[in-house]
DNA sequence: CCTCATGTTGAGGTAACCTCAGCATTCGCA
DNA sequence: TGCGAATGCTGAGGTTACCTCAACATGAGG
């Protein structure tokens, strides 16, 4: 075995995620919106509301951070706020009607990315990637 | 073929991209080198001196942002900036002394750490992985 | 009812990029 | 040979996506 080898995948590693990222920007242009952002309504678009705490975590960010993102979605009319009956120190998280429309827009189009990039594989390398990289999580 | 794999694809590549990102980042924390400094340090170890301009293309970020990290790697004292003899326009940036010894240590502890953190694989694995990175770049 | 924990956010910071414009030099060519 | 265009670097200023720390409101347990 070649002893570069581990330091010759992180660097491979890297190069792949530069270009991953500058292909999701891409995709993302029509709808104004960043890769987090985009993360974001996902994981909102998964379950009904969320704590801007649990979002944070499943966004695994601080919870400072998410205020940002949630800010910046509700600027845009994606997300609303609302008090949560159970606990009136947290505040509950979720699409509006929009926003869920967005999501679903923006999950179209990153998934054709994620296919047109990944495409570059067949269908065996992608099965083996993604169970290298579930191990490595 | 499941038709979640390439959006499950990426997000797994992010996933791994941030342990991936952190662990780096701690690794540095030694020296107090951020990863980009690094990456600097590690391509000026490859070559005798390089212009701005080069260094910028093969760590593949603007030249205007190889400036700032030569400014601080020289500010440490590890790089230093000499005119191109060929060029009066240009800077030959290289490595001073303290430099490649700084460039070599970092180069061992990230080895280690991408070492450790690969270690998850086994050696078919990260073959494998490598190959797939490889085609992806 | 008082103390401690929890949830959100303001203030302010950082790293790693970027663009655009300015200045010095060098180059191509009429 | 001289001059306009190209090239190399950097100042100024911006952006994104994070962060920490402390304030403030609310909740929960003894």
């Amino acid at each position: 075995m070649d002893e570069h080898e581990e330091a010759g995948l992180s660097e491979a590693f890297w190069a792949v995620a530069r270009r991953l990222r500058h292909l999701t920007k891409d995709a993302l242009a029509p709808w104004q919106i960043t890769p987090s952002q985009s993360r974001a309504l996902n994981v909102l678009g998964r379950q009904e509301a969320l704590r801007l705490n649990e979002l944070a975590e499943q966004l695994r960010i601080a919870p400072r951070s998410a205020t940002e993102v949630v800010d910046d979605l509700q600027a845009r009319g994606l997300v609303e706020r609302r008090a949560d009956p159970a606990d009136r120190r947290a505040t509950l998280v979720a699409l509006t009607g929009p926003g869920r429309d967005t999501a679903q827009a923006i999950e179209v189009a990153r998934r054709a990315e994620a296919d047109r990039f990944f495409s570059a594989l067949d269908p065996d390398d992608r099965t083996q990637l993604g169970n290298i990289l579930r191990k490595l999580t």
